[in-house]
DNA sequence: AGGTCAGACGCCCTCTGCTGGCTACCC
DNA sequence: AGGGTAGCCAGCAGAGGGCGTCTGACCT
């Protein structure tokens, strides 16, 4: 799929400010449009267009916007579609197109064609840089065209040989050659122009088309060809193509009066048009190549000794407008104004009519109107992104390059964007960080956008009750709910019916429970002794009848001697005299070394509760815990006493 | 003809906020 | 051990500010 952009060309951009906008009427205006076909003609040189504009309007509907618009010319509202298509390639030559003679081309004003066709191109596109013959490019006019000057808006299509074509993929692409500059085909159109004027009868409709080249972005081997058309739809009686109502097309060479009876100058370039020579000789200027005036340093040259001047400036660092109310300098006075007008005045004269929002600039304010209306004339051609101006599609585009511009200069990671760098840069390269507290909660977070996640997550009023797991209260705060059954963790909710005992999960109080009835369920399969915990059976089973069992031995650091709980050795080692160490590899002195190989893993993984309960005796924490080893077989250790160790379990579960 | 002003376009920047993956922690 | 949760973090987009530059209009 190709790249395709909305866009508007510059000139006629700053008219597209004044539009009003109307999606109401734009609806209707797409239903009652035809079914656009193009033809190509029987012959070299001619080429029937004939449109009408269903297929073609469902074309530009779907990623352009229409508009409507009030012109100048009080008797007539018109439809404007803007929609621009992208041409990427190097198959393809862009051509002279001063071949179109009226007279061979009624009906035809402009046309892309592949080479071979027989049909003089303007574009054309060389064997093999396209899959279809008939794909061209075409534009047409009808009697009564307005004049250049009057178009105030753009449209751009490309058709695929007939109208069942148009929607589809249409992209294709154009090579720049060696014309890397802007490339305007506005000549073109106005001797198309001129041609629909003195040719066409009776059309059922008007339509324009402007063709506009330029380059593509950041001055790549690529162009833009903008294609416009123009709809106009008659509200009043006038008619449009009324001589008094639209001024018609000009002869380049020639002026002649407007309707007001002022004397007009087009210009036969671009239809610039003034009511003063002057002006419109200076504007001449614009389309010549002649430029006398050059810089001396880099030899580049200009129209006129002012460019030339403030070019010279950009070199010498010279900005003779200098702020009075900072250091700043400009180049032009116009800059300075606008600087003081941003950085002092901070005059807005630009004001939303929709919103408090003023700009300094009018550029901005169009900007700002696109947040009103959701136009997002800059389409990604990669995926479905649209944005709202050039900067953040150049921004997205990332997305799909992988392009990370932006390297920490600490640790060299590398952001798609500046703000994503500078805050990597702040919350882990640099110090005094700025946290934010909860005002609701003693919650630190170092984002203010966590925070907000925070916020909502665990502080925001949810209409459905959620209700605490341990009791019948309800709460309607996440916060609140998870601060309540904070208050259940303690509880010792589960009461023995005979005796003071109570503890914190009911399994415990089952275990206890058995010391009142006598149940003891776990059996040993060797000697049938029986147990009331599953854990005990496991200690005793191994203790006696578990050939493969090595216990673990704790050995005294002064004496030497063996223990088989480090808590023992350590109640022995405390009160061990000084001087009988044996080793001092330990600062705290509780190196513990087997005589043994270790237990197996699962062993001891077994007899976790034991040994828990074994830790707690000697006042240890649960995390300090040294593995209790059951099978003692040195001098002073203990054996196991079944009752004691299960009081020893719960207490020390219920302390966890 | 030259100077100035203003409109317009383009580019880059910052600030802001949302989102989802990751991870540590808790149960 | 596994699921749920919440903070950390990078990615990404919205909105707007500021400035360089070009061009046409207007004035002298």
């Amino acid at each position: 799929m190709a790249e395709t952009e909305i866009s508007v060309p510059s000139e006629q951009f700053t008219k597209i400010k004044e539009l009003e906008l109307m999606p109401e009427v734009l609806e209707e205006k797409a239903e009652e449009d035809g079914v656009c076909t193009v033809m190509e003609g029987p012959r070299p040189g001619e080429l029937e267009a004939q449109c009408t504009y269903e297929a073609l309007q469902a074309k530009m509907l779907e990623g352009g916007q229409e508009l409507v618009l009030v012109p100048t010319e009080e008797s007539q509202k018109q439809i404007l579609t803007l929609q621009t298509v992208h041409f990427v390639s190097e198959d393809v030559e862009l051509q002279d197109i001063s071949w179109l003679a009226p007279e061979h081309q009624e009906g035809v004003q402009v046309v892309v064609q592949q080479a071979g066709s027989g049909l003089q191109p303007l574009l054309w596109l060389e064997e093999g840089s396209l899959q279809s013959l008939h794909q061209c490019l075409a534009v047409s006019g009808q009697e009564e065209v307005y004049a250049l000057q009057e178009m105030q808006a753009v449209q751009v299509h490309v058709l695929e040989g007939n109208a069942a074509a148009v929607g589809g993929d249409s992209e294709f692409v154009v090579s720049l050659a060696e014309n890397t500059g802007l490339i305007k085909l506005e000549k073109g159109l106005e001797e198309a122009q001129l041609v629909a004027e003195g040719g066409f009868s009776g059309g059922t409709e008007e339509q324009l088309f402007l063709l506009e080249a330029g380059p593509g972005n950041e001055g790549r081997e690529e162009i833009i060809l903008t294609m416009s058309r123009l709809n106009v739809e008659e509200q009043e009686d006038k008619p449009a193509s009324d001589p008094a109502c639209v001024e018609k097309a000009t002869s380049p060479k020639d002026h002649k009066k407007a309707k007001g009876g002022e004397r007009t100058f087009q210009c036969d370039v671009c239809g610039f048009t003034s009511s003063r020579i002057s002006s419109f000789n200076r504007h001449k200027k614009t389309h010549s190549n002649e430029k006398p005036h050059t810089c001396h340093l880099c030899l580049k040259a200009f129209r006129s000794v002012t460019l030339l001047r403030n070019h010279v400036n950009t070199h010498t660092g010279t900005k003779p407008y200098k702020c009075g109310d900072c250091d700043m300098a400009f180049v032009t006075s116009g800059e300075l104004v606008r600087h003081r007008r941003y950085k002092h005045t901070h005059e807005k004269p630009f004001k939303c009519s929709m919103c408090k929002y003023a700009s300094v600039e009018a550029s901005k304010l169009t900007r700002h109107i696109r947040s009103h209306t959701g136009e997002r004339p800059f389409q990604c051609g990669l995926c479905s992104y649209a944005s709202k101006d050039t900067y953040k599609l150049k921004r997205h585009v990332r997305t799909h390059s992988g392009e990370k511009p932006y390297e920490c200069h600490v640790c060299h990671a590398r952001f798609t964007q500046s703000g994503t760098m500078k805050t990597h840069v702040l919350q882990k390269h640099s110090e005094n960080v700025p946290k934010y507290q909860c005002p609701h909660c003693a919650t630190i977070i170092a984002r203010k956008s966590d925070l907000r996640v925070h916020l909502r997550n665990l502080h925001t009023y949810k209409a459905t009750e959620m209700k605490c797991r341990h009791c019948s209260a309800v709460f309607h705060e996440r916060y609140a709910l998870i601060q309540h059954q904070k208050t259940h963790k303690n509880e010792k909710r589960f009461q023995c019916k005979h005796c003071s005992y109570s503890c914190k999960q009911e399994r415990h109080l089952t275990v206890h429970t058995r010391t009142h009835t006598g149940e003891k369920p776990f059996a040993c399969l060797s000697c049938n002794k029986c147990f009331r915990q599953k854990q005990l059976l496991n200690v005793h089973f191994k203790k006696h009848h578990d050939t493969d069992f090595i216990p673990t031995v704790y050995e005294c650091p002064k004496c030497g001697r063996g223990f088989s709980r480090w808590t023992n050795m350590r109640k022995h080692s405390e009160k061990c005299e000084p001087g009988q160490e044996k080793s001092a590899t330990s600062g705290e002195g509780r190196r513990m070394r087997r005589r043994k190989p270790a237990v197996p893993k699962e062993a001891g993984k077994e007899d976790a509760a034991a040994e828990e309960a074994s830790a707690a005796q000697g006042g240890q924490s649960p995390g300090e815990a040294a593995p209790v080893e059951p099978g003692e077989t040195t001098a002073g250790t203990e054996d196991l006493d079944e009752d004691v160790t299960c009081e020893m379990i719960l207490d020390m579960m219920d302390k966890l």
